[in-house]
DNA sequence: TAGTGGTCTAGACCACCCA
DNA sequence: GGGTGGTCTAGACCACTAC
């Protein structure tokens, strides 16, 4: 941490830091569920004080890129249920309630990315992606029907599986060594088609609430999307401002 | 700043101090576009290092309370179309574009609260409700229809309007002295009815984004209660995760 | 008891804005 | 030139966790 200073970004020291930890992060120095090194460590060996570390740690647990805990240390953050039902899964009961869907695969196939999968995941032309096509439930009642786009690049081993898992995202960790990082999503109003109709049970053109969610890696290369159509009789998407 | 160490809320130094300024907001103490005193003065005043003072100050300015910029000073917020772009409304066109939509208020009607309405809004049996109807436009077309709920006694002037300014938020802030501070919203997908596709010009049933917001003002007690219905064909409803 | 993160302080220097 | 916020440092003490 002692050039760069002056150079073209001209940025301070902790996003210097943060930018660094980060890129550790990417090459997998640190995986997810490790343990860091302490601030004092990791303020000697990078060069800069303790306080200036606190400051792009606290950076990346405000980005959820990791956990600390008073008394025990600054872990890398895993893809449990509990955080993905917190950072991304924003469906909850009217009543209330929040909790993570069970998921029934219905598809997973092999092909040419289109060219809007290309625009939007970054593909060359003539690049291949899985598609994954799931019901979600939740307490037992079908709510969203999805397909997931993966670039086939980036998940190659995925033909061999035999199961896919309820958190895909723990998949793409613990699996693909992608960690999902960030995510924007794109929400309107459509009416259901006759697959959403027949996967949900509820009347071809009745109003469903779509997604479009894309999610990028710790490097903000787009990783997946997803068109999500959510039955939200008795749901909502719920978010503060 | 000295006691309340050990009291029983055990919160830090600077999240106290943070809400001895909160406190100062809501008293009025320095209104909207006012400037705050420099991070020394508020150290100095309330027995604290300039630290502690600017972790409260950081804190508020993430909360959009206040606004900070080098060389100039520490500012309240204001109520700004920009600002409320930024922070509340997220309806974007499909290209792209974000403006802040032009309204034509359709009805403004004074009437007892329902029963909902009283538990959202946290009234009293018999209390009073302004309701205040109007059809959003962006770039020339309607696109949103909605309803705002405010209770009376906290808009008591509002009947001696001859209009309603397009930014209702400056207008709680500079007519009625309240400050939005934050707002949840929940979505759903509903169909149009009667009177939401006659002022947005679409089919009975079609599906539309529905939002339903409370507003909180700067003490936490609700402010507004609004319902939204949005044609989303060419607009979609934006956020990061 | 040792190690960790959490808080608080004091002081220095820089970048920016304005009169 | 004087005031503001932005950054960086160094050090102290506390609270929590694990052994």
């Amino acid at each position: 941490m002692s050039e760069t200073r002056q150079g073209p970004a001209f940025a301070p020291l902790y996003r210097q830091v943060r930018d660094t930890l980060v890129q550790r992060l990417i090459d997998g120095a640190w995986l997810p569920g490790a343990m860091l090194p302490s601030e004092f460590q990791l303020a000697g060996e990078l060069g800069v004080s303790q306080g200036t570390v606190r400051k792009a740690l606290d950076a990346m647990t405000a980005e959820h890129l990791l956990v600390r805990r008073q008394g025990r240390g600054t872990f890398v953050a895993l893809p449990e249920e509990s955080r993905i039902l917190f950072q991304f899964f924003r469906l909850a009961s009217d009543d209330g309630g929040r909790i993570f869907p069970e998921s029934r695969v219905v598809a997973r196939t092999r092909g040419a990315a289109s060219e809007a999968e290309r625009a939007i995941l970054g593909l060359a032309t003539g690049a291949e992606v899985w598609r994954i096509e799931r019901v979600r439930h939740l307490g037992g009642t079908p709510v969203i029907s999805e397909r997931i786009t993966l670039p086939l690049e980036r998940f190659a081993g995925l033909g061999e599986m035999e199961t896919i898992p309820n958190n895909v995202y723990a998949l793409y960790s613990e699996r693909f060594g992608i960690t999902v990082a960030r995510a924007s999503e794109k929400l309107k109003a459509s009416p259901a088609d006759a697959t959403a109709a027949e996967r949900l049970g509820c009347a071809v053109g009745a109003p469903l609430l779509a997604i479009e969610r894309l999610a990028l890696a710790l490097d903000g290369t787009p990783v997946e999307h997803r068109h999500s159509l959510c039955a939200t009789e008795r749901f909502h998407y719920r978010l503060e401002l």
